[in-house]
DNA sequence: AAAATAGTGTCTATAAGACATTATGTC
DNA sequence: GACATAATGTCTTATAGACACTATTTT
Protein backbone atom coordinates (compact mmCIF):
# COMPACT_ATOMS: atom_id res chain seq x y z
CA UNK A 1 0.00 0.00 0.00
CA UNK A 2 1.48 3.64 -1.03
CA UNK A 3 1.39 6.35 1.52
CA UNK A 4 -1.10 8.15 -1.15
CA UNK A 5 -3.88 6.01 0.14
CA UNK A 6 -4.08 7.77 3.16
CA UNK A 7 -5.59 11.21 4.01
CA UNK A 8 -3.70 13.01 6.03
CA UNK A 9 -4.48 15.33 9.33
CA UNK A 10 -2.49 18.32 9.02
CA UNK A 11 0.36 19.25 11.09
CA UNK A 12 1.12 21.91 13.00
CA UNK A 13 3.29 23.47 15.64
CA UNK A 14 2.69 25.47 18.85
CA UNK A 15 5.18 27.69 20.77
CA UNK A 16 5.08 27.84 24.46
CA UNK A 17 7.83 30.62 24.69
CA UNK A 18 8.36 32.38 28.06
CA UNK A 19 11.25 35.16 29.45
CA UNK A 20 11.44 36.83 32.99
CA UNK A 21 10.26 40.56 32.71
CA UNK A 22 8.41 43.61 34.49
CA UNK A 23 4.70 42.27 35.13
CA UNK A 24 2.67 45.37 32.47
CA UNK A 25 1.19 46.55 35.72
CA UNK A 26 -1.96 49.53 35.11
CA UNK A 27 -1.97 50.30 38.35
CA UNK A 28 0.98 49.98 40.79
CA UNK A 29 4.26 50.22 38.76
CA UNK A 30 6.04 51.98 41.07
CA UNK A 31 7.18 48.31 42.73
CA UNK A 32 8.62 46.56 39.53
CA UNK A 33 7.25 42.96 40.08
CA UNK A 34 8.93 40.96 38.39
CA UNK A 35 6.98 37.80 36.47
CA UNK A 36 7.09 34.94 34.12
CA UNK A 37 5.44 35.95 30.75
CA UNK A 38 4.58 34.16 27.76
CA UNK A 39 4.30 35.48 24.11
CA UNK A 40 0.72 35.42 22.44
CA UNK A 41 -0.01 36.70 18.67
CA UNK A 42 -3.16 38.08 17.79
CA UNK A 43 -5.15 35.96 15.04
CA UNK A 44 -5.78 37.99 11.84
CA UNK A 45 -7.52 35.96 9.94
CA UNK A 46 -10.33 33.24 10.30
CA UNK A 47 -10.73 31.24 11.80
CA UNK A 48 -10.92 32.42 15.78
CA UNK A 49 -9.80 35.91 14.15
CA UNK A 50 -8.65 38.69 16.43
CA UNK A 51 -8.32 36.00 19.41
CA UNK A 52 -5.02 35.64 21.17
CA UNK A 53 -2.89 32.68 20.87
CA UNK A 54 0.32 30.17 20.58
CA UNK A 55 2.65 31.45 17.62
CA UNK A 56 3.08 28.25 15.14
CA UNK A 57 2.13 26.80 11.99
CA UNK A 58 1.69 24.53 9.64
CA UNK A 59 4.82 22.04 8.73
CA UNK A 60 6.25 21.96 5.45
CA UNK A 61 6.38 18.60 3.87
CA UNK A 62 10.11 19.03 3.89
CA UNK A 63 10.88 20.90 7.36
CA UNK A 64 11.51 19.14 10.83
CA UNK A 65 9.63 20.21 13.27
CA UNK A 66 11.92 22.10 15.32
CA UNK A 67 12.99 24.15 12.51
CA UNK A 68 9.17 24.94 11.29
CA UNK A 69 8.76 26.23 15.34
CA UNK A 70 11.43 28.77 14.89
CA UNK A 71 10.69 29.79 11.51
CA UNK A 72 7.27 30.69 12.37
CA UNK A 73 8.38 32.43 15.34
CA UNK A 74 10.71 34.51 13.27
CA UNK A 75 8.31 35.21 10.44
CA UNK A 76 5.15 35.95 12.72
CA UNK A 77 6.91 37.91 15.51
CA UNK A 78 10.16 38.74 14.31
CA UNK A 79 11.89 36.58 17.38
CA UNK A 80 15.09 35.09 16.54
CA UNK A 81 17.92 33.29 18.54
CA UNK A 82 19.60 30.54 19.79
CA UNK A 83 17.84 29.55 22.84
CA UNK A 84 16.42 26.68 25.16
CA UNK A 85 13.82 24.70 23.10
CA UNK A 86 12.01 21.38 24.04
CA UNK A 87 9.05 19.35 22.87
CA UNK A 88 5.91 19.09 25.02
CA UNK A 89 3.07 17.07 23.67
CA UNK A 90 1.64 16.19 20.73
CA UNK A 91 -2.25 17.32 20.43
CA UNK A 92 -4.57 14.87 18.39
CA UNK A 93 -8.13 15.93 19.32
CA UNK A 94 -10.64 15.72 16.65
CA UNK A 95 -12.27 19.06 16.77
CA UNK A 96 -8.94 21.08 18.13
CA UNK A 97 -9.42 23.28 14.58
CA UNK A 98 -12.91 23.96 12.84
CA UNK A 99 -11.17 24.23 9.43
CA UNK A 100 -10.61 20.00 9.84
CA UNK A 101 -8.08 17.65 11.31
CA UNK A 102 -5.17 19.32 12.58
CA UNK A 103 -2.50 17.52 15.16
CA UNK A 104 0.04 20.21 16.56
CA UNK A 105 2.67 19.41 18.35
CA UNK A 106 3.60 21.80 20.80
CA UNK A 107 7.34 23.11 22.18
CA UNK A 108 8.64 25.17 25.62
CA UNK A 109 11.22 27.71 24.39
CA UNK A 110 12.66 29.31 27.16
CA UNK A 111 14.70 32.85 26.58
CA UNK A 112 17.12 35.76 27.97
CA UNK A 113 18.52 38.95 27.07
CA UNK A 114 21.40 37.31 25.46
CA UNK A 115 19.94 34.16 23.67
CA UNK A 116 17.04 36.25 21.88
CA UNK A 117 16.84 39.26 20.07
CA UNK A 118 13.50 40.80 19.08
CA UNK A 119 12.46 42.22 15.32
CA UNK A 120 9.31 43.15 13.91
CA UNK A 121 6.67 40.17 12.48
CA UNK A 122 4.06 40.08 10.85
CA UNK A 123 1.31 39.50 13.89
CA UNK A 124 0.45 41.47 16.08
CA UNK A 125 2.21 40.55 19.29
CA UNK A 126 2.51 40.90 23.44
CA UNK A 127 4.53 39.47 26.21
CA UNK A 128 1.86 38.40 29.19
CA UNK A 129 1.99 37.23 32.54
CA UNK A 130 1.36 33.66 32.50
CA UNK A 131 -1.26 33.60 35.33
CA UNK A 132 -2.88 36.47 33.38
CA UNK A 133 -2.96 34.00 30.36
CA UNK A 134 -4.27 31.43 31.79
CA UNK A 135 -6.91 33.44 32.53
CA UNK A 136 -7.81 35.15 28.62
CA UNK A 137 -9.63 33.45 25.96
CA UNK A 138 -7.05 32.28 24.12
CA UNK A 139 -7.81 30.26 20.41
CA UNK A 140 -8.18 26.57 20.33
CA UNK A 141 -7.38 24.71 22.82
CA UNK A 142 -4.10 27.24 23.41
CA UNK A 143 -4.84 27.90 27.24
CA UNK A 144 -4.66 23.70 27.68
CA UNK A 145 -0.95 23.87 25.80
CA UNK A 146 0.11 26.78 28.08
CA UNK A 147 -1.51 24.89 31.34
CA UNK A 148 0.97 21.89 30.26
CA UNK A 149 3.90 23.83 29.81
CA UNK A 150 3.51 25.47 33.25
CA UNK A 151 3.06 21.83 34.71
CA UNK A 152 5.95 20.84 32.99
CA UNK A 153 8.17 23.96 33.81
CA UNK A 154 7.10 23.13 37.81
CA UNK A 155 8.12 19.18 37.51
CA UNK A 156 11.97 19.88 35.91
CA UNK A 157 12.08 23.59 38.05
CA UNK A 158 12.33 20.33 40.51
CA UNK A 159 15.02 18.16 39.79
CA UNK A 160 16.62 19.88 36.74
CA UNK A 161 18.59 23.14 35.71
CA UNK A 162 15.53 24.11 33.52
CA UNK A 163 14.71 27.39 34.84
CA UNK A 164 18.56 28.72 34.63
CA UNK A 165 17.70 29.28 30.50
CA UNK A 166 15.60 32.30 31.56
CA UNK A 167 18.76 34.09 33.28
CA UNK A 168 21.79 35.70 31.28
CA UNK A 169 25.23 34.16 31.42
CA UNK A 170 26.13 35.81 34.79
CA UNK A 171 23.78 36.28 37.67
CA UNK A 172 23.09 37.21 41.32
CA UNK A 173 21.95 34.55 43.59
CA UNK A 174 19.02 36.60 44.27
CA UNK A 175 18.40 36.86 40.64
CA UNK A 176 18.07 33.01 40.16
CA UNK A 177 16.02 32.79 43.32
CA UNK A 178 13.24 35.37 41.83
CA UNK A 179 13.09 33.54 38.59
CA UNK A 180 12.24 30.74 40.64
CA UNK A 181 9.77 32.29 42.95
CA UNK A 182 7.73 33.56 39.99
CA UNK A 183 8.05 30.56 37.60
CA UNK A 184 6.87 28.37 40.88
CA UNK A 185 4.43 31.00 41.86
CA UNK A 186 6.21 30.05 45.69
CA UNK A 187 8.81 31.54 48.14
CA UNK A 188 12.14 30.02 48.55
CA UNK A 189 14.40 30.16 51.94
CA UNK A 190 17.63 29.07 51.64
CA UNK A 191 18.18 29.29 48.27
CA UNK A 192 21.53 28.75 47.63
CA UNK A 193 22.25 25.85 49.00
CA UNK A 194 19.53 23.98 46.65
CA UNK A 195 21.45 25.24 43.98
CA UNK A 196 24.72 25.49 44.67
CA UNK A 197 25.23 22.37 42.80
CA UNK A 198 24.18 24.39 39.73
CA UNK A 199 26.39 27.43 40.61
CA UNK A 200 29.74 28.29 39.85
CA UNK A 201 31.37 31.73 41.08
CA UNK A 202 32.63 34.12 38.09
CA UNK A 203 34.56 35.99 41.02
CA UNK A 204 33.09 39.03 40.04
CA UNK A 205 30.45 41.31 41.86
CA UNK A 206 27.52 42.68 40.61
CA UNK A 207 27.41 46.53 39.16
CA UNK A 208 26.29 47.72 42.70
CA UNK A 209 23.94 50.66 41.97
CA UNK A 210 21.83 50.27 45.26
CA UNK A 211 23.47 48.96 49.10
CA UNK A 212 25.72 46.00 48.63
CA UNK A 213 26.42 44.25 45.33
CA UNK A 214 26.27 40.77 44.92
CA UNK A 215 28.33 38.30 43.46
CA UNK A 216 27.93 37.35 40.34
CA UNK A 217 27.71 33.38 39.22
CA UNK A 218 27.61 31.17 36.29
CA UNK A 219 25.68 28.08 35.20
CA UNK A 220 27.67 24.73 35.33
CA UNK A 221 25.96 23.38 32.26
CA UNK A 222 27.56 19.75 32.52
CA UNK A 223 25.35 18.68 35.83
CA UNK B 1 -5.44 30.05 2.63
CA UNK B 2 -7.18 26.71 2.59
CA UNK B 3 -5.71 23.38 4.79
CA UNK B 4 -5.95 21.88 0.67
CA UNK B 5 -2.58 24.30 -0.11
CA UNK B 6 -0.10 22.42 2.25
CA UNK B 7 1.28 19.21 1.05
CA UNK B 8 0.85 17.17 4.32
CA UNK B 9 3.35 14.34 5.86
CA UNK B 10 2.25 11.67 7.06
CA UNK B 11 0.92 10.80 10.55
CA UNK B 12 1.58 7.32 12.29
CA UNK B 13 2.46 6.07 15.83
CA UNK B 14 4.23 3.63 17.17
CA UNK B 15 4.08 2.14 20.50
CA UNK B 16 6.60 0.70 23.17
CA UNK B 17 4.61 -1.79 24.75
CA UNK B 18 6.58 -3.37 28.14
CA UNK B 19 5.46 -6.30 30.35
CA UNK B 20 7.01 -8.27 33.04
CA UNK B 21 8.14 -11.80 32.48
CA UNK B 22 10.28 -14.95 32.67
CA UNK B 23 13.72 -13.98 30.05
CA UNK B 24 13.35 -16.54 27.28
CA UNK B 25 16.89 -17.94 27.82
CA UNK B 26 17.77 -20.44 25.55
CA UNK B 27 20.98 -22.10 27.85
CA UNK B 28 20.49 -21.49 31.45
CA UNK B 29 16.26 -21.98 31.80
CA UNK B 30 16.85 -23.52 35.35
CA UNK B 31 17.02 -20.40 37.44
CA UNK B 32 13.71 -18.24 35.78
CA UNK B 33 15.31 -14.68 35.74
CA UNK B 34 12.10 -12.24 35.00
CA UNK B 35 12.73 -9.14 32.95
CA UNK B 36 11.36 -6.27 31.38
CA UNK B 37 10.06 -7.18 27.66
CA UNK B 38 8.95 -4.87 24.51
CA UNK B 39 6.78 -6.16 22.29
CA UNK B 40 8.10 -6.44 18.87
CA UNK B 41 6.24 -7.52 15.36
CA UNK B 42 8.13 -8.47 12.22
CA UNK B 43 7.52 -6.13 9.30
CA UNK B 44 5.78 -8.24 6.28
CA UNK B 45 5.76 -5.65 3.51
CA UNK B 46 8.58 -3.49 1.91
CA UNK B 47 10.20 -0.82 3.67
CA UNK B 48 12.40 -3.05 5.63
CA UNK B 49 10.12 -5.90 5.39
CA UNK B 50 11.46 -9.12 7.74
CA UNK B 51 12.95 -6.21 10.33
CA UNK B 52 11.83 -6.29 13.76
CA UNK B 53 9.65 -3.10 14.52
CA UNK B 54 7.56 -1.27 17.00
CA UNK B 55 4.01 -1.95 16.60
CA UNK B 56 2.27 1.27 14.66
CA UNK B 57 0.54 2.29 11.91
CA UNK B 58 -1.04 5.68 9.86
CA UNK B 59 -3.45 7.42 12.13
CA UNK B 60 -6.64 7.71 10.35
CA UNK B 61 -8.42 11.34 9.43
CA UNK B 62 -11.04 10.76 11.66
CA UNK B 63 -9.27 9.14 14.55
CA UNK B 64 -8.01 10.25 17.47
CA UNK B 65 -3.84 9.22 18.09
CA UNK B 66 -4.17 7.14 21.36
CA UNK B 67 -7.42 5.50 19.50
CA UNK B 68 -5.02 4.76 16.64
CA UNK B 69 -2.51 3.08 19.12
CA UNK B 70 -5.14 0.82 20.45
CA UNK B 71 -6.23 -0.18 17.29
CA UNK B 72 -2.95 -0.87 15.33
CA UNK B 73 -1.65 -2.75 18.21
CA UNK B 74 -5.40 -4.96 18.35
CA UNK B 75 -4.94 -5.75 14.77
CA UNK B 76 -1.17 -6.28 14.31
CA UNK B 77 -0.81 -8.27 17.82
CA UNK B 78 -4.21 -9.24 19.20
CA UNK B 79 -3.26 -7.43 22.02
CA UNK B 80 -6.20 -5.90 23.75
CA UNK B 81 -7.09 -4.40 27.58
CA UNK B 82 -7.23 -1.09 29.88
CA UNK B 83 -3.67 -0.36 30.14
CA UNK B 84 -1.52 1.81 31.21
CA UNK B 85 -0.31 4.19 28.06
CA UNK B 86 0.94 7.55 27.90
CA UNK B 87 2.73 9.73 24.99
CA UNK B 88 6.34 9.95 24.90
CA UNK B 89 7.88 11.92 21.41
CA UNK B 90 6.86 12.72 18.20
CA UNK B 91 9.50 11.96 15.74
CA UNK B 92 10.07 14.46 12.92
CA UNK B 93 13.31 13.82 10.75
CA UNK B 94 12.84 13.80 7.12
CA UNK B 95 14.53 10.63 6.40
CA UNK B 96 12.97 8.57 9.12
CA UNK B 97 11.33 6.33 6.56
CA UNK B 98 12.39 5.79 2.84
CA UNK B 99 8.51 6.13 1.78
CA UNK B 100 8.13 9.60 2.24
CA UNK B 101 7.98 12.13 4.60
CA UNK B 102 6.20 10.45 7.80
CA UNK B 103 5.75 11.72 11.53
CA UNK B 104 5.73 9.21 14.24
CA UNK B 105 4.14 10.14 17.83
CA UNK B 106 5.24 7.71 20.15
CA UNK B 107 3.27 6.05 22.97
CA UNK B 108 4.87 4.11 26.12
CA UNK B 109 2.32 1.22 27.30
CA UNK B 110 2.81 -0.93 30.89
CA UNK B 111 0.64 -3.98 30.95
CA UNK B 112 0.67 -6.70 33.01
CA UNK B 113 -1.64 -10.00 33.39
CA UNK B 114 -4.66 -8.45 34.67
CA UNK B 115 -4.94 -5.32 32.13
CA UNK B 116 -4.07 -7.25 29.06
CA UNK B 117 -5.08 -10.01 26.84
CA UNK B 118 -3.43 -11.36 23.99
CA UNK B 119 -5.36 -13.08 20.86
CA UNK B 120 -4.23 -13.07 17.20
CA UNK B 121 -2.91 -10.47 14.94
CA UNK B 122 -1.71 -10.29 11.71
CA UNK B 123 1.65 -9.97 12.16
CA UNK B 124 4.06 -11.81 13.63
CA UNK B 125 5.26 -10.90 16.94
CA UNK B 126 7.87 -11.39 19.64
CA UNK B 127 8.39 -10.52 23.42
CA UNK B 128 12.13 -10.02 23.80
CA UNK B 129 14.19 -8.26 26.64
CA UNK B 130 14.50 -4.44 26.68
CA UNK B 131 18.28 -5.12 26.75
CA UNK B 132 18.37 -7.87 24.01
CA UNK B 133 16.01 -5.41 21.82
CA UNK B 134 18.61 -2.48 22.27
CA UNK B 135 20.86 -4.33 20.54
CA UNK B 136 18.68 -5.82 17.22
CA UNK B 137 18.73 -4.31 13.86
CA UNK B 138 15.49 -3.10 14.34
CA UNK B 139 13.22 -1.16 11.82
CA UNK B 140 13.34 2.89 11.43
CA UNK B 141 14.54 4.54 14.02
CA UNK B 142 12.89 2.01 16.51
CA UNK B 143 15.61 1.31 18.59
CA UNK B 144 15.91 5.31 19.34
CA UNK B 145 12.11 5.23 20.31
CA UNK B 146 13.30 2.47 22.38
CA UNK B 147 16.02 4.12 23.92
CA UNK B 148 13.89 7.44 25.01
CA UNK B 149 11.14 4.87 26.63
CA UNK B 150 13.99 3.59 28.40
CA UNK B 151 14.91 7.06 29.79
CA UNK B 152 11.68 7.79 30.56
CA UNK B 153 11.12 4.77 32.28
CA UNK B 154 14.13 5.60 34.64
CA UNK B 155 13.00 9.15 35.55
CA UNK B 156 9.43 8.61 35.74
CA UNK B 157 10.28 5.21 38.39
CA UNK B 158 12.43 7.54 40.71
CA UNK B 159 9.55 9.78 41.44
CA UNK B 160 6.29 8.48 40.41
CA UNK B 161 4.26 5.11 40.71
CA UNK B 162 4.82 4.13 36.62
CA UNK B 163 6.29 1.15 36.97
CA UNK B 164 3.11 -0.22 39.40
CA UNK B 165 1.44 -0.47 36.55
CA UNK B 166 3.47 -2.99 35.62
CA UNK B 167 2.48 -5.06 38.78
CA UNK B 168 -1.25 -7.03 38.90
CA UNK B 169 -3.26 -5.62 41.50
CA UNK B 170 -2.26 -7.92 44.76
CA UNK B 171 1.71 -8.23 45.15
CA UNK B 172 4.11 -8.55 47.52
CA UNK B 173 6.85 -6.34 48.22
CA UNK B 174 9.32 -8.80 46.86
CA UNK B 175 7.79 -8.89 43.31
CA UNK B 176 7.89 -5.05 43.17
CA UNK B 177 10.97 -4.67 43.84
CA UNK B 178 12.20 -7.37 41.32
CA UNK B 179 10.12 -4.97 39.14
CA UNK B 180 12.06 -1.30 39.97
CA UNK B 181 15.34 -4.11 39.91
CA UNK B 182 14.39 -4.99 36.53
CA UNK B 183 13.40 -1.78 35.00
CA UNK B 184 15.92 0.14 36.19
CA UNK B 185 18.75 -2.34 35.75
CA UNK B 186 19.96 -2.18 39.47
CA UNK B 187 19.85 -3.48 43.02
CA UNK B 188 17.83 -2.01 45.65
CA UNK B 189 17.94 -2.00 49.23
CA UNK B 190 15.72 -1.37 52.09
CA UNK B 191 12.94 -1.18 49.12
CA UNK B 192 10.17 -1.30 51.43
CA UNK B 193 10.64 2.30 52.53
CA UNK B 194 11.54 3.22 49.47
CA UNK B 195 7.74 2.62 48.40
CA UNK B 196 6.00 2.57 51.27
CA UNK B 197 3.97 5.57 50.70
CA UNK B 198 2.47 4.08 48.00
CA UNK B 199 1.66 0.72 49.36
CA UNK B 200 -1.43 -0.13 51.21
CA UNK B 201 -1.84 -3.84 52.82
CA UNK B 202 -4.77 -6.09 51.98
CA UNK B 203 -4.00 -8.61 55.23
CA UNK B 204 -3.61 -11.15 53.08
CA UNK B 205 -1.03 -13.25 52.33
CA UNK B 206 0.90 -14.88 49.11
CA UNK B 207 -0.01 -18.26 48.46
CA UNK B 208 3.41 -19.99 50.12
CA UNK B 209 4.34 -22.38 47.80
CA UNK B 210 8.60 -22.14 49.09
CA UNK B 211 8.87 -21.39 52.15
CA UNK B 212 7.79 -18.63 54.35
CA UNK B 213 4.78 -16.56 52.69
CA UNK B 214 4.86 -12.59 51.97
CA UNK B 215 2.17 -9.95 52.96
CA UNK B 216 0.08 -9.20 50.13
CA UNK B 217 -0.47 -5.40 48.91
CA UNK B 218 -1.96 -2.86 46.99
CA UNK B 219 -0.94 -0.13 45.34
CA UNK B 220 -2.60 3.39 46.81
CA UNK B 221 -3.52 5.14 43.40
CA UNK B 222 -4.57 8.43 44.85
CA UNK B 223 -1.33 9.32 45.40
C1' DA C 1 24.78 55.52 62.11
C1' DA C 2 20.68 53.91 59.68
C1' DA C 3 18.96 51.36 56.00
C1' DA C 4 18.89 47.91 52.81
C1' DT C 5 20.52 44.00 50.81
C1' DA C 6 23.97 39.87 50.78
C1' DG C 7 25.28 35.88 52.81
C1' DT C 8 25.93 32.33 56.68
C1' DG C 9 24.77 29.40 60.84
C1' DT C 10 21.87 26.35 63.49
C1' DC C 11 18.35 23.29 64.53
C1' DT C 12 15.17 19.80 63.14
C1' DA C 13 12.87 16.51 60.35
C1' DT C 14 13.17 13.48 56.69
C1' DA C 15 15.04 10.37 53.34
C1' DA C 16 18.47 7.11 51.43
C1' DG C 17 22.38 3.87 51.37
C1' DA C 18 24.94 0.23 53.76
C1' DC C 19 24.72 -3.39 56.64
C1' DA C 20 23.13 -6.35 60.46
C1' DT C 21 19.57 -8.69 62.81
C1' DT C 22 15.24 -10.86 63.90
C1' DA C 23 10.93 -13.26 62.43
C1' DT C 24 8.26 -16.75 60.23
C1' DG C 25 7.18 -19.96 57.46
C1' DT C 26 8.46 -24.57 54.58
C1' DC C 27 11.15 -28.65 53.99
C1' DG D 1 15.89 -28.34 63.49
C1' DA D 2 17.87 -26.72 59.14
C1' DC D 3 16.95 -23.62 55.69
C1' DA D 4 15.27 -20.14 52.85
C1' DT D 5 12.86 -16.10 52.58
C1' DA D 6 10.32 -12.03 54.86
C1' DA D 7 10.67 -8.13 57.46
C1' DT D 8 12.71 -4.83 60.62
C1' DG D 9 16.48 -2.22 63.06
C1' DT D 10 20.59 0.71 63.33
C1' DC D 11 24.03 3.71 61.84
C1' DT D 12 25.55 7.18 58.79
C1' DT D 13 25.18 10.72 55.47
C1' DA D 14 22.74 14.07 52.72
C1' DT D 15 19.13 17.28 52.12
C1' DA D 16 15.24 20.60 52.98
C1' DG D 17 12.52 23.76 55.69
C1' DA D 18 12.22 27.20 59.35
C1' DC D 19 14.36 30.74 61.50
C1' DA D 20 18.05 33.56 63.41
C1' DC D 21 22.10 35.88 62.81
C1' DT D 22 26.26 38.31 60.77
C1' DA D 23 28.42 41.00 56.92
C1' DT D 24 28.91 44.61 53.59
C1' DT D 25 27.79 48.44 51.05
C1' DT D 26 25.01 52.81 50.05
C1' DT D 27 22.58 56.66 51.76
Amino acid sequence: MSLMDYERPSLTTDIVLMRIDERQSKNNRKNNEKCLQVLLVKRNAAPQANKWSLPGGFVDIDEEIGANVKRKLAEKTGITGNFYLEQLYTWGGLHRDERGRVVSVSYLGLVNDQTYVEGVGTAEKIWVDVYEALNMDLAFDHKEILAYAMQRIENKAEYTDLLFNLLPCEFTIKDCQMVYEVALNKKMDNFKRRINKYLESTNKISGGKQYRPAELFTWKKEV
